[in-house]
DNA sequence: CCTTGTCAATACGCTACCGTATGGTTCTGG
DNA sequence: CCAGAACCATACGGTAGCGTATTGACAAGG
């Protein structure tokens, strides 16, 4: 156990900074406070903020698409198998390591201002909606971009309102996807 | 064309500035440069800034509710009409007199790190809820409380994700409540 | 007129943060 | 064992915003 710090580490006590108070808390000298360090620390790995930020988007970008969809990849042979598995997916932890299902939601109030991450963004829900529009495709959905685009929007809407809580949420989808399927 | 300022403009002005830049963008300074005065004015009309931002969230919560629902009550006499009404209106301008439908993001964004705010769009969410599955109850829709979360998730969601268009918008919530409405 | 109330300008001290500069400490390879 | 690299502390000047205090402009009523 070093008690010297990575640049994960910073990374991650940016990410816990971002869901709680949003990009506004994500600041050098308090990360420096979390860290019980100075802020000499923060200058030494990084370059500035923006670098930080910039870094922090990269590894969110990686973990929402690339992460997520080779494990759902990995869910099946048949496309309902691998639906399933990212449903499943979508609605754990594994979809936000960082602490609650909030940072999804504060990415998201990010991306509103910053055009960075409103790029990555845009990047993440694009790839999003094609891969979950060709499984619904494949499955056989009347209308698959359509279906596609209501699931996306009720999985971002759920982060954005007081989920209810993981179980109603997969209910909620599963739901949705059956009344969809039958024309 | 008076000169004189009023606490309705700097109201306006501010949910402008939230809008596009999010509630660490209405400050008291730059609220002054917008309007072409100096600070010395917005501490007249306001004691402070917690101050203007508890008018902000009474201004939206009446905004948000009360206006949107009588409007929709007068929409017609039938359930059907009344929910077709409402559709229309959440997909008008009406739903967000002070620019773009960003200023519903903006509002949530806020209300994730602000206790006030969150108090506020968990009132407006409830009342929404609750008026929105008595509709579609109404109307004879098999599980009316999923529905219209379902409903009110995806609007959230349309609102955070950048919005296709305002008509496919309506148009893909139309296609989810006729999913819903055949069991 | 002249007083009073309303709205705005200016100037001030204070805090929180940024980014830099410089120096100290611990680890590690040769 | 020591030179350099990696990591951190401390101190500094600069900026942006807050909230207050004081004064000025100007209209309306007595």
């Amino acid at each position: 156990m070093t008690d010297r710090l990575t640049p994960e580490d910073w990374i991650k006590a940016a990410f816990r900074r971002l869901g709680q108070g949003g990009i506004a808390a994500v600041r050098a000298e308090g990360l420096a406070r979390d860290l019980g360090v100075s802020k000499g620390s923060f200058y030494w790995h990084f370059k500035d903020l923006p670098d930080l930020k910039a870094q922090m988007l990269a590894h969110w970008q990686d973990q929402a698409t690339a992460r997520i969809l080779t494990l759902a990849q990995a869910g099946g042979d048949t496309a309902q198998a691998r639906l399933a598995r990212l449903m499943e997916l979508a609605t754990s932890d594994l979809a936000d390591p960082y602490g609650g299902l909030g940072t999804e939601a504060a990415i998201r109030d990010w991306a509103r201002t910053d055009p960075g991450a409103q790029a990555v963004q845009a990047a993440v829900d694009a790839q999003r909606l094609a891969y979950l529009q060709g499984l619904l495709a494949e499955v056989g959905l009347p209308d698959p971009g359509r279906a596609a685009r209501l699931v996306l929007m009720t999985y971002a809407g759920a982060v954005h309102m007081g989920v209810p809580d993981r179980a109603t949420l997969a209910g909620d989808l599963a739901a949705l996807l059956a009344a969809l399927s039958r024309p």
